[in-house]
DNA sequence: ATGAAAGCGCTAACAA
DNA sequence: TTGTTAGCGCTTTCAT
């Protein structure tokens, strides 16, 4: 005879057991030891559901408990190195904790953001992590309508904890490396505005953005003064893009800039497009950093200085938040790292070491 | 005063709109039109639900439709290009059909696999998209027990659809790739084992794998006649494993064999981590090629060839699946692309132009 | 040590 | 065109 194709409920069990249906409910959900079940009788209920192959309907459960069990993230996208490994911590922390993920992305729309966490909300998710979010006050508002515990990360948003990377420490130890390494101002070969370092990528729209174009300003104001507005090229972050922009700097100028801070791993992986297909003598010059990391970016042809963020990091205090009960909007920095290039120098460079 | 911190029901609505639960529920769901609720009355309806803060309860929806509105996907990990691309997808598929998307990794972990299905079965989701199983067979039994559709991705199930990449197809184009860049067998520098193509990186025991490996042995055996046991070095996956095992591979050669296929993007990390430590003369004579793609690993220091595997194609011929309905074992193959190294050729490679 | 019964928020017959 | 009612599967008092 073929199996019912019906999913068993605790009645079946409990038939099946002859015990009553709270009696079963209790067996299974662990809560047997308190309501003074004999172990006897817990035992034998879990044997029988277990050859029935039922599932405890975790729908019903979260409905009666009005706790569904469920923690929710949104973040722009999934495949990005600095994303994905959030989701790799998410999960992590959340297993601990014995909620089960959901893990969705919204792309950079705020009107997907809307929708995502509407969903989400209506899933009864017990907290959220907000990543990178496009327009934290709508989402602010949502989560407050609905009271659900909720932490941005990596975007600040008001009304609720935030943790953030340190941008400014980080793009300042990047372009502190950056002007280290370009060729010293007064040797006229790269004169001008050449001479002048440029950050290409992201949206100055952004607050982690916004944070890393002002200190790449402020460093390098130190040793040039004030910047041009042109020097920042915040062109978003599709690759294409990138390597249309850079190309473009580099016929203005008559070449590369003698310094180039990249916004994003993306907007780099368009200016290497853009520059494998110059002569190697064409970028000797310059000195290239990277905010964002790729273990592959590390060993290119030249050496290039690349920030690590640390993901792991910022998703462990963002739980902790959560843990802890804060609800003030406090701001968490997180620093990153700055990882020297593996690449070995070979050429204009080596004598940098 | 404050809000009512309680989240507000179709009862809580129905009062304030002078309507039934039933009406309310009706002009919520958007099944009005087909109760023939009256216009004027869903709208007010819906405008009061809106100044409330209503959002409709997914959990008691799914309870009573029996239908949850979620489905799932499983996979190894999220911090890995070919999975969070093959995320992307998902949940732009899972969009399109209205449902949301549960994305949860398992670690190639069998007992952590069998732990999350199960909790993605009690939350009662629609369909589940297996991805990268290590035990298929345990998971087709609980799918089948529960009545769940599900269809196998990249490492094919007994029992369910599977959509897999053409593993075959791509290591005997990867294969070729590398032989034909190898130098000439017989000239006698680097002879002897030396001489031979190697594969490193990956587990034998799983489907991907496996089906690779004997694509590797079958082309070069064309060549070589039939390759050593040792010639492959099914190491796993970890950077740090791979690097030690290339190391001593060296040892053994007294250095880089002719031909190097890598059987995935994490041990290429630790062969590239290897290699940087060489002088560039030491990789000159060597072919290298790589199972799996990344936009930086393909502007190396050295030309790499990589194959690039179709996540969004994958991912569409699965939910392809589940829409037609198909509950056969069939398998469906899809194809990768070889994707030639954009690195500009300096030194010993630029003559192989 | 266990059972009976109410109800979580919603939908879907069935009535009206 | 709308309201009444009976559950979906589970947990949880309150009895016993």
């Amino acid at each position: 005879m073929p199996k019912p194709r019906q999913k068993p409920t605790i009645y079946d069990i409990s038939r099946l057991a002859g015990a009553s249906a709270s009696t079963v409910s209790a067996s299974l959900s662990g809560a047997w030891r308190e309501r003074r079940i004999s172990e006897a009788t817990a035992r034998k209920v879990q044997e029988i559901a277990a050859e029935q192959g039922y599932f405890t309907n975790l729908q019903a459960r979260g409905l009666r408990r009005a706790r569904s069990g469920l923690v929710g993230m949104i973040m722009p996208v999934h495949d990005n190195r600095f994303f994905s490994s959030m989701s790799q911590s998410f999960e992590a922390h959340a297993r601990m904790r014995g909620l089960c993920p959901v893990i969705v992305s919204t792309l950079r729309d705020p009107a997907e953001e809307r929708r995502t966490v509407e969903t989400l909300i209506s899933y009864a998710i017990e907290s959220l992590l907000i990543v990178g979010a496009t327009d934290p006050d709508a989402l602010e508002q949502m989560c407050r309508a609905a009271g659900l515990r909720h932490v941005y990360v990596d975007l600040p948003g008001r009304g609720a904890p935030s943790v953030i990377s340190d941008n400014r420490h980080g793009a300042e130890m990047l372009t502190r490396a950056i002007l280290d390494r370009m060729p010293a101002g007064g040797d006229g070969e790269a004169g001008g505005a050449r001479a002048l370092p440029y950050l290409l990528g992201g949206d100055a729209g952004d607050y982690a953005s916004a944070q890393r174009i002002n200190a790449f300003r402020a460093v390098a104001a130190e040793r040039f003064g004030p910047l041009p507005e042109a020097n920042v090229i915040a062109c978003g972050y599709a690759p294409a893009r990138a390597s249309r922009e850079l190309a473009a700097l580099c016929d203005r100028l008559g070449g590369l800039p003698a310094g180039l801070f990249v916004n994003s791993l993306t907007a780099f992986e368009g200016v290497v497009g853009h520059l494998v297909t110059l002569p190697p003598e064409a970028f000797a010059g310059t000195a290239i950093g990277c905010y964002d990391y790729d273990p592959f970016a590390a060993f290119l042809q030249f050496p290039v200085h690349m920030v690590r963020q640390n993901a792991d990091g910022l998703i462990a205090r963002a739980f902790a938040m959560l843990d802890g009960g804060e609800e003030a909007a406090v701001v968490i920095e997180v620093a990153p790292d700055l990882v020297a290039p593996r690449t070995i120098y070979k050429g204009p460079f080596s004598e940098l070491g």
